[in-house]
RNA sequence: GGCCCCAUCGUUUAGCGGCCUAGGACGCUGCCCUCUCACGGCAGUAGCGCGGGUUCAAAUCCCGCUGGGGUCACCA
């Protein structure tokens, strides 16, 4: 006899909904935003609600300057919630920090349906009574309280103890259909009496997580794998809630598996991929992130992994998501996000790149006509070409430099042949002879080609490789003749006679 | 240690008993395209952890083992 088979209703006739409940301890952690992704596609998917809460219930690790940072990354990557925290919702407030006086009541509830019941032993006493019994200390609280005689209890006031209050754990198997995993049993006896209000009478995690999701009415609740195992304690919780008249329903649960790092460990906050912002600084768009994102522990199809977010909601459902850990592989997400840069729009490329560019000190707080026609002519050339668009700053500054602030990088002038000086000056002396108006693309190749390669019979990549290195001092740009036609005639003509 | 989860190419994933001499993607290698780098095209590389069952038939179902991970707080 399972716990959550009758009396309860569960949530699979309800209307969704889910959420998303980070408690705000550093920068967002890629894979908390890979949760909180499925919650939010779950939610789009079935037309349900993302209820976004706040777990800010520890004073000593919260900051709102990481709450900031969660907003911001929701934000930026376009996870909006129906409800919650700075949207407001009917079951305000959305931070737990606030919501102190709703938990008061569900505990004195809880007591007084003899579901809690108050526990004076520390650790210590604990640890000495599995000693004196000869049991392992790993076995923890032995739930010998549950039933204190009001003469222990007034002994333990009596030296000015204040009791913490435990959940009395029914002594049962807990079973539950776990959405990615299927049906998982823990057997009677997993876990001891635990604790859920601080003798200070602080509530804890144990009790308030599970509360507001009852009070907030989610119907599934998709986290991590590492809270699987707390699972059966959150579901004794539900059950005494039911019985105390708290709650109607018991969620249905689904974990997500780990997004690992290197090796077999966790994704820690140590390493800079696990950092949401990371990516965003190296010029990841949200399309892309999301898309790599999406693909740990998640498929669109057998063979396709490049999608739109719409394509994804459409097609999300949890019951598909794969149980192994997922791999943060940061090769493949830059080869997903660059097929994203491709697929944007060339105005929205254009615009995308300019806080990269900005940011690199390339272009200045406000850009310019001049600069937003070259940025115009210059963008689709590198569209097709970067990985990030952090990589838009190195391709392009040349192009917003005068003749005398080209440097010409060792990279660059290492490759090139020994008459590379020769190659530039006949170079500028053919393109110097072109009309102003013909200075285009076409027709500069076309000069070039013939007194390079035709008259000097030189190899394409030898004539081109000076000439490229000269007007942009780099081994790697855009491509040569479409830059020489945006930098102009004069410019490129400069350039040219410049280089020695 | 108790309990729980997981197990297909280097990585990720398809596969839910015969379509599998195991498919895709990223990576890597080679070739083509080519003014560099990319893009694109073509080809190649490499995998069902082990052992038992069940079955006419198993990557697919069952059991065991091994390996990895998580969790056992008056943190979340």
């Amino acid at each position: 006899m399972s716990l959550i088979t009758a009396p309860f209703t569960t949530a699979s006739g309800a209307d969704v909904v889910v959420r998303f409940c980070p408690s705000p301890t550093g920068t967002p952690h890629v894979g908390l935003i890979r949760t909180a992704l499925f919650n939010w596609a779950y939610a789009r998917h079935t037309g349900g609600k993302f209820v976004f809460r706040i777990e800010d219930t520890d004073a000593e690790r919260d900051s709102e300057e990481s709450f900031e940072m969660i907003l911001d990354g929701l934000r930026w990557l376009g996870l909006n919630w129906d409800e919650g925290v700075g949207v407001g919702g009917p079951n305000e407030p959305y931070r737990q920090s606030e919501r102190k006086h709703i938990y008061l009541e569900v505990i004195e509830k809880l007591k007084a349906s003899g579901h809690i019941y108050e526990s004076f032993l520390n650790a210590e006493e604990i640890d000495a009574r599995n000693k004196a019994a000869g049991r392992a200390v790993q076995l923890g609280y032995d739930n010998s309280e549950r039933e204190l005689s009001a003469e222990q209890r007034a002994a333990y006031i009596a030296e000015g103890r204040s009791p913490a209050l435990r959940l009395r754990v029914p002594d049962q198997d807990i079973t539950f259909t776990d959405l990615v995993r299927g049906e998982i049993t823990f057997p009677a006896g997993s876990f001891p009496d635990f604790v859920v209000v601080r003798p200070n009478g602080q509530p804890l995690y144990t009790l308030v997580n599970p509360v507001d999701d009852a009070l907030m009415g989610i119907t599934h609740v998709l986290r991590g794998e590492d809270l699987l195992s707390s699972t059966p304690r959150q579901i004794a919780l539900y059950n005494a809630m039911y019985e105390a008249g708290i709650t109607k329903f018991i969620p249905q649960f689904g974990h997500l598996p780990f997004v690992m790092g290197d090796g077999n460990k966790k994704l820690s906050k140590r390493d800079p991929e696990s950092n949401l912002f990371h990516h965003r600084d190296r010029g990841f768009i949200p399309e892309g992130l999301l898309n790599y994102l999406a693909l740990l522990g998640w498929g669109l199809s057998a063979d396709r992994d490049v999608f739109s977010l719409d394509e994804f909601v459409a097609a999300f459902d949890v019951a598909n998501v794969n149980p192994n850990p997922a791999r943060f592989d940061q090769k493949k997400a830059d080869a997903i996000n660059a097929s994203q840069i491709r697929l944007l729009a060339a105005d929205d490329f254009k615009s995308r790149i300019v806080p990269y560019l900005q940011s690199a000190g390339v272009l200045g707080k406000t850009v310019s006509a001049e600069e937003d026609a070259i940025l115009n002519a210059a963008a689709p050339l590198i569209q097709e070409r970067i990985t990030v668009l952090g990589e838009a700053p190195d391709l392009l500054a040349f192009l917003f430099k005068s003749a005398g602030e080209i440097v010409i990088e060792d990279d660059a002038r290492n490759g090139l042949p020994d008459n590379a000086a020769e190659i530039a000056h006949v170079s500028a002396d053919a393109l110097e002879a072109v009309a102003e108006a013909e200075f285009k693309t076409e027709h500069i190749q076309q000069v070039l080609n013939a007194v390079l390669i035709e008259k000097m019979e030189l190899k394409p990549r030898v004539a081109f490789g000076p000439l490229r290195t000269a007007i942009s001092g780099r081994r790697i740009s855009p491509p040569l003749f479409e830059s020489m036609e945006i930098l102009g005639k004069a410019e490129t003509v400069s350039r040219l006679r410049a280089f020695a």
